[in-house]
DNA sequence: TCTGTCCTCAACTTGTTGGTTGAATAAACG
DNA sequence: CGTTTATTCAACCAACAAGTTGAGGACAGA
């Protein structure tokens, strides 16, 4: 399995979770500290903590330092990613719904049908 | 939680499994029943109507029925309610990016700061 | 160096997921 | 009706994920 594709498979599953996807609609805004977004949550700061430590391995946030605080920050690489591999697909399903409706619209109105068997 | 968080709760986990991803691939070129995909891994016929299912439940694939044939097809709807929560954030993210990239340069450039505090 | 603050690591519990095998269902065909 | 083909259901297991609590590490300031 190459690193493309377990890339994938982490940022998926880090966002397959809604409190971390919340996570990253707060670090859209701002940066943030794991204490700072802990207060948001009804739950210990540890458990954001390990959320936000999947959302680094995912790599769709960085941490930094300044002084005692290790602020979080978004990372536009990976959903660039993920962006892509879903437009791909999203367009593929697309055309291929479009086709599906010209030709049911085709052999309804018209009622020869072509011959065109190898719909491959 | 509302309908549409856990529609996405439902997508980006089912997409977190590289399997199912590969999928996704093949119904995007065409139509499959079960049988057809299962030949494709190294795994059993249940095992891959358990992926299939996971697919439906997320919304990414429909199924319908034709003689004894269940044939698989994949629907774009999810995949545009995907693909929308992500652009947003990625948009977000980049933009922030520039922006710091913007700041950095001109205060390292030029000393001014133009005193343009207020970031928000 | 001692202290306080911020954060992470470790261990544990509980629920979910991805795979297995064997039995059951559904529809077409003889 | 019985058989074949295609698929799902049920029970089980191992691995993982999300939360908890308690202890420990890193750094700034006195």
């Amino acid at each position: 399995m190459d690193e493309r594709t377990e890339q994938l498979n982490r940022a998926f599953a880090a966002l397959a979770d809604p409190t971390r996807r919340d996570l990253v609609a707060r670090l859209a805004c701002d940066d943030a500290t794991v204490g700072e977004l802990a207060e948001h949550y009804d739950m210990s700061l540890q458990a954001v903590s390990k959320h936000v430590k999947v959302l680094g391995e995912a790599g769709l946030v960085t941490r930094s330092r300044e002084a005692q605080r290790r602020p979080v920050h978004l990372d536009a690489d990976v959903f660039d990613l993920m962006s892509k591999w879903i437009e791909r697909y999203r367009r593929q399903a697309e055309e291929r719904y479009r086709r599906l409706d010209a030709l049911l619209a085709e052999t309804s109105g018209d009622r020869e049908q072509h011959t065109e068997t190898e719909a491959s």
